[in-house]
DNA sequence: GCCAACGTTGGC
DNA sequence: GCCAACGTTGGC
């Protein structure tokens, strides 16, 4: 069982997004590395923390799950997607995806602020300089005492 | 809106 | 294969 933070701006897909869906295919994603953690360590029940950047302030916003096997990005072959790249082939597809399951909302967001500041996270990813990967794995003491403080 | 940090592209 | 130029992310 691995664990992960999933950043997503909630002004274009929130927590409450994923709540009335239930179940969203995590498209777009266009860096390698976060393409490599789908592709090569995700399975199914595979625990995310879903985070709200580009907000006031950031946060964690709540709890979801790894829902799919990776497959293709079908947005990859779609002209009229913003994320179509002319260089990947259904044969040969460059970009990975996981389907991502609701688990639940947090009683008590975490901002970001509050990460940084809690000695017990230290080391966490997400409270690195400079750190902007999309999708970064979290270790599961982290991510279990992060279970603890959201509710 | 600024800008630091980073990733990608492409000329050489 | 180097690296300058450019684009993007995302906190502040």
């Amino acid at each position: 069982m691995n664990h992960y933070l999933f950043k997503s701006e909630p002004s274009d897909y929130s927590i409450d997004d994923l709540k009335k869906d239930k179940q969203a295919m995590w498209d777009g994603i266009r860096n390698y590395q976060a393409r490599n953690f789908m592709r090569d360590d995700m399975r199914v029940g595979d625990q995310i923390l879903f985070y709200h950047s580009n907000h006031k302030p950031p946060h964690i916003a709540g709890l979801a799950k790894v829902a799919s096997e990776p497959y293709p990005d079908p947005t990859q072959f779609d002209k009229n997607s913003k994320y179509y790249d002319p260089k990947s082939t259904p044969e040969n597809p460059r970009w990975m995806l996981v389907d991502v399951a609701f688990v639940k909302k947090a009683k008590r967001i975490l901002t970001l602020a509050e990460v940084k500041a809690d000695p017990i996270l230290e080391g966490i990813k997400l409270a690195q300089k400079g750190q902007r990967l999309s999708i970064q794995p979290v270790s599961e003491a982290h991510f279990e005492y992060i279970e603890t403080l959201i509710g």
